[in-house]
DNA sequence: CCTCACCTTTGTCTTGGTCATAAACTCGAT
DNA sequence: ATCGAGTTTATGACCAAGACAAAGGTGAGG
């Protein structure tokens, strides 16, 4: 073969980038007039050719905003500024887990790094099984989740590697779920579990599912990407009691507040709204009347005082 | 409550409208100017606002473009002929199923406009079990998959009643796959399952998967939207014989044909590439040393194929 | 310390233009 | 009539520059 065959590419088209980055092209465009960056090349006829590192300095630059950076103070700073904000600021808050039960979570990306799928699952599946499943939610995939991310964004990590370990988990977590005993017919909180359109990550769906079947409630999912409407429309027919939205970094803030506020807008008063997950909007800014969930141990609490409320 | 409360959104954004067509906001602004459609109002500021009747016809309107049609020819029709057309082309060429075994797929369809889940899942797991996994999926689930969209096309479903569907098959199956005896260790061949970026319907792949594991394959699936590249990086890292990719319409052509061309080219010979699900430019422009799958069906007879080629 | 008014930053939308590519068409030769 | 080559048209992605609303930040006055 000559040298095309496994030549990775060395510059994207400003489509690819808008994938990989989550930057629209709108945005891209004008960063690259107001601010000097990104600077593409341009490739054959005159299109943006957006060299490799460029776009993983985007990825970083993208990451900082979402923790609450403004893109006119950062995207001056070199890549190496940038990953010690990134290390200073974003730090791991939380610490001091239970570090005899809970194996280092580093064990799991160097497995993943491995490619052992089998043994991916393996120890997965022994941590599970040594933590119970709500600990296991809380305590390993939710910080490994953080950790991966934070490993690819920085590129210590292929996508595939991420795509892997995501895989493992969902079928692991599924799994779990669909052997749990169903709780009674009449089982309450009765809870919708969705996310809003573009927000296409289903993990947290999933996690919050396993804790909320702990706590004994039914849960129906929608899968990803439900417009509001469609939500308000579920509610309805399911009778459910509380709607719970997961988000991550995608959607940009004013969607996430505006989606919110009008969610919970038109469904009924009796219908609670939570929300939880990664996208720091939802702490920032509280919406009214919708419970922000800063972290999954937090499902417990709220499932058992909305007992207490209705009884 | 006032007016506001449970009143349905009577225009969309432009953004709106992309998310909900497929169509991007540049393709929608030229076809304004160029064919006179779609015609939206402004809203307080001199932006684009789509009534939803307008949506509804730029739906149909993707439907019959990702069946061969070309806008030019069809934009300008009123959605009654659009209809009939889509009726009378796309149609159901494949008829005559079973039909003893096979229970009318519209039983179906009314149960998920009842919103009674549990009797979906109940319904469909029954349909399993009479008649076996790999008939249920290609003669049940595949086929209900494309009822279901047409009839959400067409306006007769909502979406989230749509997403109630997807949810239920996906459990369904995951929990088949789940429970089927894993091939032992050296089976061959093995498979990487994944789709292109920006497709994200995982439906395809879930089938596919569950038909390979019948057929003893190994399988791995890195879930959707695997850039090519990192494609190839799994495919090595995994010693994968085969990759099998699924599409949807939600890809151009051309990003479907040059992804494969490229995939193609940067896998070892020795690595086989199939293609399958409902984009049409798999069956119009094949693409060399690419197998296009016109059916589930066919899953089976290529593994077969397959292991006679390397024994 | 809070609040309101003002200034700055930022992303999305706007218009109107260029261009490569694929489909459709034309026409001559077999 | 059918095929193939060359030409025209249709189509969607990209581009530039500008406008503007909303969110963020700042400072003065209570």
């Amino acid at each position: 073969m000559n040298e095309r065959h496994q030549a990775r590419p060395i510059t994207l088209s400003i489509a690819a980038v808008e994938r990989d980055t989550g930057l629209t092209k709108d945005t891209l465009r004008v960063w690259e007039r107001r601010y000097g960056f990104p600077t593409p090349e341009r490739d054959g006829l005159s299109e943006r050719a957006y060299p490799l590192d460029q776009v993983e300095k985007l990825r970083v630059v993208k990451r900082l905003m979402d923790a609450g950076h403004r893109p006119g103070r950062i995207v001056g700073l070199p890549i190496e500024d940038l990953l010690r904000i990134s290390d200073s600021s974003g730090g791991s808050p939380r610490r001091a887990v239970d570090t005899v039960a809970v194996p280092d979570l580093r064990t799991y990306l160097d497995l993943v790094r491995s490619h052992d799928v089998d043994a991916v699952r393996r120890q997965l599946s022994q941590a599970q099984l040594r933590l119970g499943l709500a600990r296991f939610v809380v305590d390993v995939v939710s910080p490994l989740n953080a950790l991966i991310g934070d490993a690819w964004m920085r590129g210590h990590l292929e996508i595939f590697e991420e795509h892997l370990y995501t895989e493992s988990v969902q079928v692991l977590l599924r799994s779990a779920i669909d052997g749990m005993p169903v709780p009674e017919m009449g089982g309450r909180p009765r809870v919708l579990l969705t996310t809003f359109p573009n927000e296409t990550h289903s993990m947290g769906l999933l996690m919050a599912e396993a804790l909320l079947l702990l706590e004994g409630c039914r849960c129906t999912s929608l899968g990803v990407q439900t417009p509001v409407w469609d939500i308000v429309l579920a509610a309805t027919a399911l009778r459910t009691d509380i709607v719970a939205l997961a988000f991550t970094a995608v959607l940009t803030p004013a969607v996430v507040s505006e989606g919110l506020a009008e969610l919970r807008d038109k469904l009924p008063q009796t219908v609670e709204v939570w929300a939880g997950g990664s996208a720091p909007v939802l702490h920032r800014r509280p919406i009214p009347a919708v419970r922000a969930l800063g972290s999954l141990s937090d499902i417990a609490h709220e499932v058992r005082r909305w007992r207490t409320e209705r009884s």
